[in-house]
DNA sequence: GTCTATATACAGATAGAC
DNA sequence: GTCTATCTGTATATAGAC
């Protein structure tokens, strides 16, 4: 009887848990974490607040939880470097997927968000780092490294290589979006871009 | 009578509301405008509270107004886009100056701010661009254009190219110091890092 | 115009029943 | 473990005296 009902706590009680992290994760993201009060996180989770303060402890508790869970799939794959294609097209691939990720809506409200409490969470900074850009560098230095010992490219240090292709990428079309600019960067002048960025890179590294 | 009391009382509330700009200036750069209450405000400006809402309303506007002036002190002097100067010197000392800029802790927590407002406060996402990026955007790609035109870079969009150079040179730095992480590149690597953006940039685009 | 004192609302957090 | 009801602090904003 203390097993059975220790079980069924357990699973209830967990249950409850991902109810407010997917609940929290939503609400923090989409309204920041001051807008969104601890009334409003119980009622969209389906619970009281005071479940919420039992599982999580408090505000800012439950906040990194949310925005940890939120940001481990923040992330660009690494089968986008596959060394058996042309190299201009994995680049050009690559910032095409890569800008599509960086300006879609939610990616953009957690990159605030992670700005935003720069000061209060660096532990949160880190992890969204750690989950996309430094990963994405790390993938493109080491793929720029292999296509220089095939002979396709002349790179003295990669890992600025990378940085630099993948910032010039970036550009202006995120840090409008990130302001939320009247005027931005529609996709056709958006393309031509990326197109000169892959031209220019290889122009400055390339082995010919 | 009537026109001294006037000239008195108009002298008097001047120098209250740019006492109240300057107070809410630093306080909301430092904190944000959740962090910073507007109990705190009117006492680190040395009047009443409700000398503040007499003056701007509410909190909002208050905000707004402060930050608006904050902005148009950010930006990059036109002067060192310098003809007379070998154009490989000009974009260097450009990038550190730029960096310089950027990294600055005022820059950085204005920075934030803007884009933690981006959704509730567009227009100062605006503001904040057309003072800083966009003028400067638009000296570089002018100044390309003249380089260009004297026979020193073969540029095809210039608008592009100044867009590349510098989403290039802010880098991993800035988006470090942004997110206030652990790790951040050091002064010495940065340098070398923006030798680099320089050498590549020129690689690409020069006419030789 | 400016101040002191106050109204009103709502936040985060807790107590106690089940 | 979970809920309902409540405590306590503090925020924005206002009323009224000078």
């Amino acid at each position: 009887m203390s097993d059975q009902s220790k079980t069924r706590g357990r699973g209830k009680s967990e249950k409850k848990k991902v109810q407010i992290l997917d609940a929290a994760t939503t609400l923090f993201i989409t309204q920041g974490i001051d807008a969104t009060s601890m009334e409003q996180l119980a009622e969209a989770a389906g619970v009281s607040k005071q479940t919420l303060y039992s599982h999580f402890g408090g505000k800012e508790e439950l906040f990194v939880a949310a925005i940890k869970q939120r940001c481990i799939h923040y992330a660009l794959s690494e089968e986008l470097f596959d060394d058996q294609r042309p190299l201009p097209d994995v680049l050009r691939d690559m910032a095409s997927h890569l800008m599509e990720l960086l300006l879609s809506e939610d990616a953009i409200k957690l990159h605030r968000l992670c700005i935003s409490g720069a000061d209060q969470f660096p532990e949160i900074c880190n992890l969204f780092y750690d989950a996309g850009p430094k990963s994405l560098l790390k993938f493109l230095a080491d793929y720029l490294q292999r296509q220089a010992n095939e002979g396709n490219l002349k790179v003295d240090n990669c890992g600025f290589a990378a940085q630099q292709f993948l910032f010039m990428v970036k550009g202006e079309a995120h840090m409008e979006a990130l302001l939320n600019l009247q005027d931005q960067i529609n996709a056709e002048e958006m393309e031509k871009y990326l197109d000169s960025c892959v031209k220019y890179f290889l122009k400055a590294y390339g082995s010919s």
